[in-house]
DNA sequence: TCAAGTTGTCTAGTATCATAGACAACTTGA
DNA sequence: TCAAGTTGTCTATGATACTAGACAACTTGA
């Protein structure tokens, strides 16, 4: 276990901190034990043992551990139990992506489009566009959060129908669409920014999967587009082939 | 665009990067096109200049910008595209962008199989393994390590033939193995690891792709799995669907 | 009871982070 | 040519991060 020696830009404290949340999550510091002592975690990361105790201070702040005074540390809660793992399919996650009756709307607000969208869209580079912040939860845990972009001009008033139906598919079919389908999907990782940490209730610099999606109409013609950014440690994308 | 206010234990500059990084890799900030100004990114942040300035530093370091003297800062890079599909090789894929495919042995090693391993493979726990950790690169910059599994009883000595081929797709024609398909495929992201930072030369802190596959010959036997870590900021997997 | 091991708290010094301002060196376009 | 706008470099200051050592307060088990 070594940490950074060149200056990162993440403080020691914070990379001790995430190490020991990470072996609380993968299962290596079971719920109710005891951790290693202070002493022996500034000697694991080779760090102070002040900078071990700022680590702890946080964690104990979440609730994570619970720290007894001339007895140890102990780890408080229990990893969360994801439903979404093996018998989820990647095409229900984000296939189905933003049209479960799951869904909670952020805000919904007006946007113009970039190069980009408009041509994932088929638009025209400053078209006006209706962008929805939408989460989606699975037994009150935060899953994900999506950035929804649909044109103004095919969809008016989009935001406030979205608002009422709360699911992109019947959004759709107000407008007249019955069906479509996925037209392209890309997957990367980055670092969860401030507002998306506090959305999926996750500790700031742990990882979300980015997926990039547009759906088409049978025609091939493009609906909407949309970025939703998973948290990774709570998801586990299953990708059918063969 | 908020950052953090609050001690978050990453660095301003760093997190003033990581937003620059992200507009790059979202097709914000195409390759080749100017930043804005120095002054206007920290009126965007609402930081101190110098602090966009050791943000663009560490960004023109890894050579994903760069900066010219009286003119302005320009996008370098692009990700590289990845398409998952059931029967994509690493070298096609990078050799079909202009890239010069590689592949490297780190290190080959004796094994047993966990229970996970044995079930993706189709054989008993405790089973006789070969582990093989190789890294893969494109134009010198490293795009993934991989740790791939085989039975020792079925594959003996793949770690000297994979040595010798530094390819997989041979190593399994020196097996009288023709053509193989891919067989499930798993993705999740996390944090890399020490080691793993150190051989994708990413800065601790940084996500990686996580993908969990096995590959099955014609009949659907199993014959090697894998864990395969991607470093996030270059690549981006594209699913093909519809 | 007592020694060993634990967390809690204090002081102090050095390095890094972030801000602020000024000016030099250079590019661009009018 | 010249003004406006850009990046590069310098000095300076205060806040925060990290290390170091010491000792108090408390728990545990022999």
């Amino acid at each position: 276990m070594t940490l950074q020696e060149t200056s990162s830009g993440v403080a020691l404290w914070r990379q001790v901190a995430d190490g020991i949340e990470r072996g609380i999550a993968d299962g290596r510091f079971a719920a109710g034990e005891k951790l290693p002592g202070e002493m022996e975690i500034a000697e694991t990361y080779r760090v102070n043992r002040h900078t071990v105790r700022r680590a702890l201070a946080t964690l104990a702040e979440r609730g994570l551990v619970r720290a007894e005074r001339g007895s140890g540390t102990y780890v408080e809660a229990a990893k969360l139990a994801y439903p979404l793992r093996s018998r989820t399919r990647f095409s229900e996650i984000v296939g189905a992506g933003g049209h479960e009756p799951r869904g909670q709307l952020i805000d919904a607000s007006d946007d113009v489009a970039t190069r980009e969208l408009a041509r994932e869209l088929g638009l025209k580079t400053g078209a006006p566009l209706i962008r929805i912040e939408s989460v989606r939860l699975a037994d009150r845990t935060p899953i994900c959060v999506s950035t929804t972009w649909l044109s103004t001009t095919r969809f008016p008033d989009a935001g406030r129908v979205f608002a009422t139906t709360r699911s992109m598919t019947k959004l759709l079919v107000h407008y007249g669409i019955r069906d479509y389908r996925r037209g392209t999907t890309k997957i990367t990782a980055a670092i969860a920014d401030a507002a998306d940490a506090a959305r999926l209730d996750l500790a700031l610099g742990r990882p979300v999967l980015v997926v990039d999606s547009t759906d088409v109409d049978t025609d091939g013609t493009p609906l909407v587009t949309k970025r939703s950014r998973f948290a990774a440690e709570r998801i586990e994308f299953v990708v059918e082939s063969g």
